[in-house]
Parts: C-alpha cells; sequence; structure tokens
DNA sequence: AACAAGACCTGCATGC
DNA sequence: TGCATGCAGGTCTTGT
C-alpha cells in the first residue's frame, strides 16, 4: 500500500497523537507479522513514552524515551487508526494497540500481515541499514541519481524500486515520476544521467512533495489515521490508466499513442510511449 | 554486483 | 451461486 508520502501523511498524523505521551498499555494478537514481534514487545513498549515520530523511507520510527525506537513498517496492506477513547472491538486484522496514557489509541491493522512491527534499541538498525538517501533531503541530486543508476543494466523503473538508491520510491510514484520527467520506464538505466538525472531527480521530488500536500493516494486499503482518504489518486497522470490519452501529449491509442500498460520485474508499470523516451 | 523469480498473506474483481 | 484465476501500494531470499 504506501509509499513514501503515505507513510509520512500518517507520521504527521500520529505525531500529535503521541509525541510527548506514555504509552500504558500495548496489546498484541499475533506472533508475528513478517517477522516475529521482539520477546517481550509489550513490556519492552509500556510505560515508555514517545519522544518523537519520524520516518525513514517507508518505516515509521517511532523513538522513546530510553533511546530505543518503535520501528514500523506497513507493507502493502498495513494501516494506523487513532482513537480518542476506547477503541471498538478487535477485529481479525487488528494486530496491536498502542494504549496512551490519555486513554487514546493507535491501532495497527494489516490483513495481508507484509508489515512489520519491532525495536531498535539503539540508533541504527539492519532494517534500515541499507536504505538510499531520501528523495526529498539535500544528498538526493540529478548527479546522485546518474551515480547511482551507472552500471545498472536492466531499465530505469525497477531500479527505482531499489530502496538503495531512492529511499521510500514505490511503484505508483516511479510511473508517476518517469512520466513528469518525459523518461520512457523502458529506458537502460545506466542512460539516465546529466540533464536526463536532472530532470527525473527534480520530477521524483515533485511527485512526492504533491503527493504529501494531497495526503496521499487512497486506492483499496489506504487512509489516514482519522479515516480521511488522500486525494492524490485524481493527479496521477498515467497509473491506473490505461488506454486513456496521456496527459502530456493528448495522444490517444488510435493515433498509436496513449497510456499503455506493461509488466516489469513482475509489477505493473504505466506510461506514454510517445512522451516518454 | 545485478537481476529474475518465487515466497510471504488476504481480499477483491473478474470470468466461466 | 460457486469456484478458479489474477491482481494489489512491499520486501526478502534464492539462484543464476
Amino acid at each position: 500500500m504506501p509509499e513514501l508520502p503515505e507513510v509520512e501523511t500518517i507520521r504527521r498524523a500520529l505525531a500529535p497523537v503521541l509525541e510527548g505521551r506514555r504509552l500504558c498499555r500495548v496489546t498484541v494478537r499475533r506472533d508475528a507479522l513478517r517477522i516475529p514481534f521482539p520477546p517481550a514487545f509489550a513490556a519492552r513498549l509500556e510505560g515508555r513514552r514517545v519522544r518523537a515520530v519520524g520516518r525513514r523511507a517507508k518505516y515509521l520510527v517511532i523513538e522513546l524515551d530510553d533511546g530505543a525506537a518503535l520501528i514500523t513498517h506497513l507493507g502493502m496492506s498495513g494501516r494506523f487508526r487513532t482513537f480518542a477513547a476506547a477503541p471498538p472491538p478487535p477485529g481479525p486484522h487488528d494486530h496491536v494497540d498502542l494504549v496512551c496514557e490519555d486513554g487514546s489509541t493507535v491501532r495497527f491493522t494489516d490483513a495481508r500481515r507484509f508489515g512489520l512491527m519491532t525495536i531498535a534499541e539503539g540508533p541504527g538498525h539492519p532494517l534500515l541499514a541499507g536504505l538510499g538517501p531520501e528523495p526529498l533531503g539535500n544528498e538526493f541530486s540529478g548527479p546522485y541519481l546518474a551515480a547511482r543508476l551507472k552500471g545498472r543494466r536492466g531499465p530505469v523503473k525497477p531500479a527505482l524500486l531499489d530502496q538503495s538508491v531512492v529511499a521510500g520510491m514505490g511503484n505508483i510514484y516511479a510511473s508517476e515520476s518517469l512520466f513528469r520527467a518525459a523518461i520512457s520506464p523502458r529506458r537502460k538505466a545506466s542512460t539516465v544521467a546529466g540533464g536526463r538525472a536532472e530532470r527525473l531527480a527534480a520530477a521524483i521530488r515533485e511527485v512526492l512533495a504533491e503527493a504529501i500536500a494531497a495526503g496521499g493516494s487512497s486506492l483499496r486499503d489506504y487512509r489516514h489515521p482519522d479515516g480521511e482518504a488522500g486525494y492524490f489518486q485524481h493527479h496521477f497522470a498515467v497509473y491506473g490508466r490505461p488506454g486513456e490519452a496521456c496527459p502530456g501529449c493528448d495522444c490517444d491509442l488510435a493515433g498509436g499513442g496513449g497510456i499503455r500498460h506493461i509488466v516489469q520485474g513482475g509489477r505493473a508499470t504505466f506510461y506514454c510511449a510517445r512522451r516518454q523516451r
């Protein structure tokens, strides 16, 4: 489900609920999600105060007052919801409740269980170790991107999904960013250099920033923790729009153009073959 | 090193 | 209606 903009939106919603609050009760209803919960997971958290709610790539990093951190990933279908008072009875996919001292609850739900929750005892954790720079941070640039794509023999779009190249990039925003940069997803990654790499880096920044401003994209599961939907899906240029006219050049399928759907690395890619080269 | 394919799970849409 | 199939916002492991 969630790519960087969705996770960032969730982070912003959870911060005011959790920051400065003490976790007085943690309920875990599963042995494992994608990975097992660490031993004494709930006891390790109970009594701790939340210092800050951060994000790294698609991970939420909930920093605790003793220097440890609760690390969570939403996988494909993970969701957080907040309740000001007692939450409703848990459903089959409601795996974790974090209850704060003021009675508010943060509930983690994940039907597919591709998400995870674990604890980092200090700064640095293996899950976060291999991540590339944040695309909205200062390290990310055209030259950086060109350097990382150099030596890649495959197409550029699957390369963008490599979290060591662009931390937080996901399947939707990879297609959308390439459309904005007018670069074909099939172009060999190593040929994205110079001005092309500059264009792509700028497009990635723009698309992600706009998606965050829109509160992310709500397709299936994704909702803000308060239940509201994001609305960036209405601004998709190509994702999920096969057969439609390309919004960039207004070409259509009858004229040999329009938005195409292909599969790369087992994942759907959408693009306009006329505009994107 | 880089890449493809399979694995992990459930829910939903589609087609027969 | 029931059932099979395929697909979904992600990542990790295995094998080439």
